[in-house]
DNA sequence: AAGGTGAGCAACCGCGGACTT
DNA sequence: GAAGTCCGCGGTTGCTCACCT
């Protein structure tokens, strides 16, 4: 019953003003309790989210300078979708204000890649066996992706949709935050190039807390 | 002038981890 | 230690507005 009454959608002055009011009483924290007080029919969820993002003191509004930009896609190509913590880099600007940055930024910067990409392995492929993978890849009618039939470019698909999957994304995670602690890497022996190349970090076998990476108790993979 | 389209932004949702009881 | 609650994060959705045809 509760709950159906929580009201959803964009912030009223009035709601602004009540909330800032409340928050500058109860502080910033216990947003349910904090938002039952103020007499908001909003959920503690929505309130802290409305005041991280809009009332907080402090908040630029407005465009991101060159300055920022370069910041965010120096930090985004390091750290990846980690918008928080870019957001703490730039006082003033929310995660969710990069987010959208980055997401409009983005879909631009993809659309000229995949075209040049396209268009470069259009001309090649005329002299070259092997055919773009723009043309491997279809879309179907339902949304979905779809290989075609010739193994070498089933695999080209296979190594796509790993390097996009919530797996590969989890272990880029895990092995940067990892990677951050180690000061040594070594390169696997046949490293054909920089964009195969296989690293892992130095070992020290006298160290018994590490007595093997693969048996990590953490949550890397207990992906369902 | 009207309709279509895309960009930008605010807000919501779901999940996982931290914290509390 | 288990269960419940809260918080923070990243992904997604939907609205508004400007621009184009």
């Amino acid at each position: 019953m509760q709950e159906e009454e929580l009201r959803k959608g964009p912030w009223f002055e009035e709601e602004d003003e009540q909330l800032t009011a409340i928050v500058e009483i109860m502080g910033e924290k216990r947003w349910d309790s904090l938002a039952k007080a103020s007499g908001l029919r909003r959920s503690g969820k929505s309130c802290r989210l409305r005041w991280l993002n809009y009332l907080r003191p402090n908040l630029k509004h407005g465009r991101l300078s060159g300055e920022e930009e370069k910041i965010i896609l120096q930090l985004h190509k390091q750290w990846g979708n980690k918008w928080s913590k870019i957001a703490r880099r730039l006082p003033g600007r929310t995660d969710n204000e990069i987010k959208n940055f980055w997401r409009s930024h983005l879909r631009k910067k993809a659309q000229v890649q995949e075209q040049g990409y396209c268009e470069s392995f259009t001309k090649s492929a005329k002299q070259e066996v092997y055919n773009p993978p723009c043309d491997t890849i279809s879309i179907t009618t339902d949304g979905s992706l779809k290989a075609s039939d010739d193994p070498l470019h089933a695999l080209k698909l296979s190594n796509y949709a790993i390097a996009n999957s919530p797996y590969e994304s989890r272990l880029t995670d895990w092995a940067s935050g990892w990677l951050e602690e180690q000061s040594e890497v070594r390169h696997h022996g046949d490293c054909p190039s920089l964009d195969l190349c296989f690293c892992y970090p130095v070992w020290n076998s006298e160290d018994s807390s590490h007595t093997s990476i693969w048996s990590s108790s953490g949550s890397l993979w207990d992906v369902v």
